[in-house]
Formats: C-alpha cells, sequence, structure tokens
RNA sequence: GUGGUUGUAGCUCAGCUGGUUAGAGCGCUGGAUUGUGGUUCCAGAGGUCGCCGGUUCGAACCCGGUCUUCCACCCCA
C-alpha cells in the first residue's frame, strides 16, 4: 500500500533538461559577474530569525520559514503565553531560526561579521535558493534561486553605472534582445512626496505610483486618496502620471517640478549623472529608460532603483531588479557603508527564453554517440572504442545490454544521439565499425585504424 | 493572509440531468521485422476517478472537509 509521493506546494524537481537549461542562464550570468570584478560568497540556507525578522516589514515576517526547535521545545514554552494562543509570540519561543528569505540580508550580515577580513569596495555574487511561504502563482514559488550582485562600501554612481551595463552584458550574452532597464531614484519620489506635502505617506505614495501601468491614472488616484493623500496633493502630482518623451525631456520637466526639494534635485542630478555616462558608452542590446513610477516594495532603497523588463510582446513581470541602499549594514550596527546591487530573476528568465526559444538547440543533447550493443565479444571491443572517445571529450556510451537492435535504436532516438556505432559479429570479424547518422540516415563504415577519423568527423 | 479555480491512465484531455464492465490520442510493451530508430499496420498492459467523510438502492458526477493546481488581491522575484 505505497502512498502516492507528492512535492510541497509551491516546489519543483528538474529534470535533466531543465537542469541543463538553468545551468545555461546560471553559467552566463557567472561568467559576465566575474569579468565585471565581483566575487562569490555564499551563506547558510537558516540564520538566527532575529537576523531575519523585521527586516522585510510585517508581511514579509510572515513570509518567513521559521524551523521549529529541536527536542521538548514545548516544555520551555511558558504557560500564559501557551494559553494565549497568540502565534506570533509563541513562535519567537518555540523557532529560534528561520529558512533564508533573500541574499540580501544575509550579505548585510556577513559584510558585518567580515568587515575587518573585506577590501573595501567589496564586490560580491551569490546564486542561492531562498524560501518564501508565499501562495505560489505562475513564475512564483516557495522555493526558488536569487542571482544577486552587490557592491558595498562605495558611493560612486559609477557603481550604477557599471550595473546597467552589466544587465546589458548578461541579457545580450543571453540572446535575450529588446529588454528594457527602468530607472528610477528613491530621492526623486522622496522630493516629489515633498513638493506635494505628502512626506509622511512617502511609503503609501509609491506604492500606489507603482501601480499606474497595472490599474491606471484613475486607480492611483483612487487608492492615494484611500491612504489619506490630499486632492490638492494629488492634482500637484497629476504630471507623473503622463510623463512622456525623451528621457532628457523627461528630466527637464521633473527638474522643474522639484526645484524646490534639495533632496528631488539631487535625485534629479544623480539620474542625470548616470544616464549620460551610459549613453556615452553606449549599450549592446538592453533600452535604458526613466520610469518615475517605479517604486519596488523593499524600502531600504535610497538612491537608484532598477528594474529590468522581458522584450515587448512576452507576458512576464520583471526579469531583474535592484537599487542602492545608503545604510543597509546599519541594522547589524554598522554604520555609513553604501551598497548598490542588482537581482536576476532566474526563474522568470528561464520561461521567457524557453517561450521565445532561444536556448541553443543542441543543448539537452547528453550523449555525442551511443555504441550498440551486440553481445560479450562485440560489447568489449566497443567499450574500447568508447574509452578512446571518452578520452577526447566526446559523450559516448555503450548500451548496457544485448537488446534488440529495434530498442536500442529506439533508446538511441529518444535521447537525441546524433551517431551510433555498430560493431557486431561481422564488423569485429574484419577490424571495422559502421557509423550511422540518425538524422540523415546514412551510414558509414570505418575501420577501426580510422579511428580518429570518425572523431574527427564529430 | 483574502476571494475564486483545478484535480480522471506515464502525459494531454473526453466522460450528458447520479445508473451497471470509466474512454480517446500520445507514450509504453510485444509482434509484422532474430543487424537498423524516427513512418505504417496488428495486439497488449496500464486507473484507490487527489484524499477523508457524508447523502443515495446506486457517486468520477451531489454535499462537507482537506491537500494540490492555476488566477486575482496582499506582497514580491
Amino acid at each position: 500500500m505505497a502512498q502516492k509521493p507528492s512535492i510541497p506546494k509551491g516546489t519543483r524537481d528538474f529534470t535533466p533538461s531543465e537542469v541543463v537549461k538553468r545551468n545555461y542562464i546560471f553559467d552566463i550570468v557567472k561568467k559576465h559577474f566575474q569579468t565585471f570584478g565581483f566575487q562569490p560568497i555564499e551563506t547558510p540556507s537558516f540564520e538566527n530569525s532575529d537576523t531575519l525578522m523585521g527586516k522585510y516589514g510585517d508581511e514579509g515576517d510572515r513570509l518567513i520559514f521559521k524551523i521549529l526547535n529541536s527536542g521538548d521545545f514545548l516544555r520551555k514554552v511558558d504557560d500564559n503565553l501557551y494559553n494565549s494562543k497568540d502565534s506570533n509570540k509563541i513562535t519567537s519561543s518555540i523557532s529560534e531560526k528561520a529558512l533564508r528569505y533573500d541574499l540580501t540580508v544575509p550579505f548585510a550580515r556577513y559584510v558585518v561579521m567580515h568587515q575587518n577580513e573585506l577590501d573595501f569596495p567589496f564586490k560580491r555574487y551569490q546564486i542561492q535558493p531562498v524560501w518564501r511561504a508565499d501562495r505560489p502563482q505562475k513564475g512564483r514559488f516557495r522555493e526558488f534561486y536569487q542571482c544577486d550582485a552587490d557592491v558595498v562600501g562605495s558611493d560612486s554612481l559609477l557603481q550604477e553605472v557599471e550595473l546597467i551595463q552589466l544587465y546589458d552584458t548578461v541579457f545580450t550574452d543571453l540572446k535575450l534582445d529588446g529588454v528594457t532597464i527602468k530607472l528610477n531614484n528613491r530621492k526623486i519620489l522622496a522630493g516629489i512626496a515633498e513638493v506635494i506635502g505628502a512626506k509622511d505617506v512617502l511609503i503609501d505614495f509609491t506604492v500606489a505610483l507603482d501601480k499606474l501601468d497595472k490599474i491606471g491614472e484613475e486607480g492611483v488616484k483612487k487608492e492615494m486618496l484611500s491612504k489619506g493623500i490630499s486632492e490638492h496633493a494629488i492634482a500637484k502630482a497629476s504630471p507623473l502620471f503622463n510623463l512622456s518623451g525623451s528621457n532628457a525631456d523627461q528630466l527637464e520637466r521633473l527638474e522643474e517640478l522639484l526645484k524646490d526639494s534639495e533632496e528631488g534635485s539631487k535625485g534629479i542630478s544623480e539620474l542625470r549623472f548616470i544616464m549620460e555616462t551610459i549613453t556615452s558608452l553606449g549599450l549592446q542590446s538592453a533600452k535604458l529608460v526613466i520610469d518615475v513610477t517605479l517604486a519596488r516594495g523593499l524600502n531600504y532603497y535610497t538612491g537608484a532603483i532598477f528594474e529590468v523588463a522581458a522584450p515587448e510582446g512576452v507576458s512576464m513581470g520583471s526579469i531583474g531588479g535592484g537599487g542602492r541602499y545608503d545604510d543597509l549594514t546599519g541594522i547589524f550596527g554598522l554604520k555609513d557603508v553604501s551598497g548598490v546591487g542588482i537581482s536576476f530573476g532566474l526563474d522568470r528568465i528561464y520561461l521567457v527564453l524557453e517561450e521565445l526559444e532561444l536556448f541553443p538547440e543542441a543543448i539537452d543533447r547528453s550523449l555525442d554517440v551511443l555504441f550498440l550493443n551486440f553481445g560479450p565479444k562485440e560489447g568489449l571491443a566497443a567499450l574500447k572504442l568508447t574509452t578512446v572517445l571518452r578520452k577526447q571529450g566526446i559523450k559516448a556510451d555503450l548500451y548496457p545490454s544485448d537488446a534488440k537492435l529495434n530498442k536500442q535504436f529506439k533508446y538511441a532516438n529518444n535521447r537525441n544521439v546524433p551517431y551510433v556505432v555498430l560493431l557486431g559479429e561481422e564488423e569485429l570479424g574484419n577490424s571495422s565499425f559502421i557509423v550511422k547518422n540518425m538524422k540523415s540516415g546514412e551510414q558509414q563504415t570505418y575501420g577501426l585504424e580510422e579511428t580518429q577519423k570518425f572523431i574527427d568527423s564529430l
């Protein structure tokens, strides 16, 4: 009575073909992280709860997977607390570890703990799974990988410029042309809130503004009103709702709007520097645009905000994002360390590449040559040849049993093997082997002494 | 966390207002073909109808719960 096995909600098995394709993306991302001078680190899959809790807001705390203490953990709970049935309070006394929720907070912890051995600016990349107790949707899982690259210890805007180039380089190498890198600056958002007199509700203001392309101008205004932002303030902000034209035009109009806000003006000049530097350097395939509605959820961004949108026509949310956070390590007691980073949404990039058929054609070819098995003696001769091929880096295998040729051929077919070698009794007798091209069906006979010639033809 | 949606063979899905042995295509196994796959023909195997309970003479179908899928919120990658 074996029960049917299953895996938890929001988790996945990866098939060989999926792993190969995911590694293709990983490898390209990693390669460019390295050419841009980033170094890899890894952190544990779980952290102390107090490292994570409270860093992502109430909503985030709810989504953190907590790990139950070991042993007879309930015995240690205070009776009053236990009877109160207050899950939030009891959690902290029965769970002191939690699964990593993202890579940024563990990285901040890492920087603080290793501050004396790090050379700043420290450029690190990290590709590891994270876990969220979220309700799954398409492209949203409870276990997924994040690929992050961050620089800490430099407040130079050249870092932002480099990160934009890094996005462009990676997506160009992935053959994913036409992605849009959206750029904004938290200081501009803060400046706008200041100018319209909504400074105290900055977060509600930005969250609403972020939804502009989803719920439209009226929807945003409605949400702002419901959050207590006055009609007067909304009217003042209304130029934002249809800010169009070239990047330079938008900058000019924003500058005018923000001329009375010191912070806003600083944001404008930062944005302008990044835009101008990128313009003079040029991008390979990505488009860089200003998008003042870009807010993103995480409130630790203090300067630049990035988001990468998939090429037009692909229905997929953002495939990457990031920004600058001036004081990330402050929560762990290390002041004045500025950081800026970006992240690649691996799972979504995978879905986009799949949809646009951008994976290399032969990517899931797991075998170049299959030797058919005609029996013990022939098999041994084939195994010798297999070894020769493998030594030269060719993916070769011998079918393990002398099953019917029909079956062996079918196996070769299903595994997409391009070449099948037949070395049977007759061939063994005259020291030869037959190579069959599975695509064209053509067969060619080689003498054993011509093995190298066969290898060279592959 | 809120509201909805989905689950039938390995896969994709039919299955009428509840009715007797639950079907198809693909895949799989065997044969036509004992040294030739991808095409064709023939035959065969494979199902706790997600799970638990209820209603009923009778449940894949109706009801409740639960798990899962996908979607919209919330939030976010």
